[in-house]
DNA sequence: TCCCGATTCATACGAGTGTATAAATCACTC
DNA sequence: GAGTGATTTATACACTCGTATGAATCGGGA
């Protein structure tokens, strides 16, 4: 386990990661993968056993950022800091692709994986999801639980939506800058918790 | 062209959105079509020339009620109402499949597809989307351009998003059902869209 | 220098994909 | 009833997929 071999793995995470961005889960294989990370294809099944190992490391690599920055989301802190502490970390760049975002890579993982994986990344977004509310609700009383926990699902599906599937251009609306601004997001999450 | 024939022509198509709809487009074949249809599956090539033509076909037969509903948003009408026009079509089901939304095998398809098909369905979307932008610019005095286009962008998203992937289970949060319920959807897209 | 473990490479296999082709079957008109 | 075009079927080809296998190559201690 030279330097040479870690190289190798992190070359075949990144270019994995890549194509999970840009093309989507549909363009990643093995070939594409060890082309696209200028690398034999084989090596894939050599460093990870096989590429469901790869894209479960890779799932990961990306949620971690995430889940630690959800700690921060604490029952002293004032609404808006809650709702940033929470919204930041969806925005977050992904583990080897600064262009795109963890969460798009957890998504496109999440919606291929047939098995534990996929169960487990909804489960641990479930259990923050439900604690999340928690917290939420005593700065929401106008809302009450079932229709919390829909303008938390509305608001989290606006983010997880739109630039993942489409691989570039957004499905509605124009350029999509504006949806990387956190402050955008701020305001319309505050708004669609409001009233 | 006999009976018979337009039969089997539907029979593919319905169960090819059925597939797109609780497997993904990750589960569609020639074979799995044609096995659910309880048809040769060479009959996709016959019927149509290709499996791409199918996609295309069936994107237009669930991409048309969605447009002539959003036809109904007219400058006249109380924001409430154009608000309605607008959400409700986004939750007409599939054209073969009562069970899941038509917007979720557009986006299927508009995942999928790397060329004209894609684009199609963007374009019309985009081209919607402005004139919707236009039209509720009014009711919105204190958002402008960039806050508004931001906010539609996020509303529609979030209805697009959750469920496609999942296929099946939400992303985040409980039972999903609330999603399917359009004052749910009014309630949020009315707070989103103020202060 | 030799050796040995780690790493890379080339090749191959079985399964699945989309689709082309030709034969078989059906439905219907003359 | 025979013939004809539309429809269905069976088979085959070329391709991509994930992965297993064995050989080649490299790097560093004895």
């Amino acid at each position: 386990m030279s330097g040479s071999t870690l190289d190798t793995r992190t070359k075949l995470l990144a270019a994995a990661e890549g194509i999970l961005v840009e093309r989507g889960i549909t363009g990643l294989s093995v070939r594409k993968v060890g082309e696209a990370a200028g690398v034999n294809p084989t090596l894939v099944t050599y460093h990870f056993k096989s590429i469901a190992n790869l894209l479960d490391e890779l799932c990961q690599l990306n949620l971690r950022p995430i889940m630690q920055g959800w700690e921060a989301v604490e029952a002293g802190k004032p609404f808006e800091e809650k709702l940033r502490c929470w919204l930041e970390p969806m925005l977050a760049p992904a583990a080897f692709t600064p262009g795109g975002r963890a969460l798009v890579v957890l998504d496109e993982i999440a919606a291929h994986g047939e098995g534990e994986l996929r169960q487990q990344v909804l489960s641990e977004m479930e259990q923050f999801s439900l604690r999340l509310r928690r917290l939420l609700a005593a700065d929401c009383p106008h809302l009450d639980d079932t229709e919390l926990r829909a303008r938390l699902r509305f608001i989290s599906a606006a983010l997880i939506g739109p630039p993942p599937r489409s691989h570039g251009a957004p499905m509605l609306g124009g350029t999509g800058k504006a949806l990387d601004d956190i402050e955008f997001l701020m305001r319309f999450a505050k708004a669609a918790l409001a009233g």
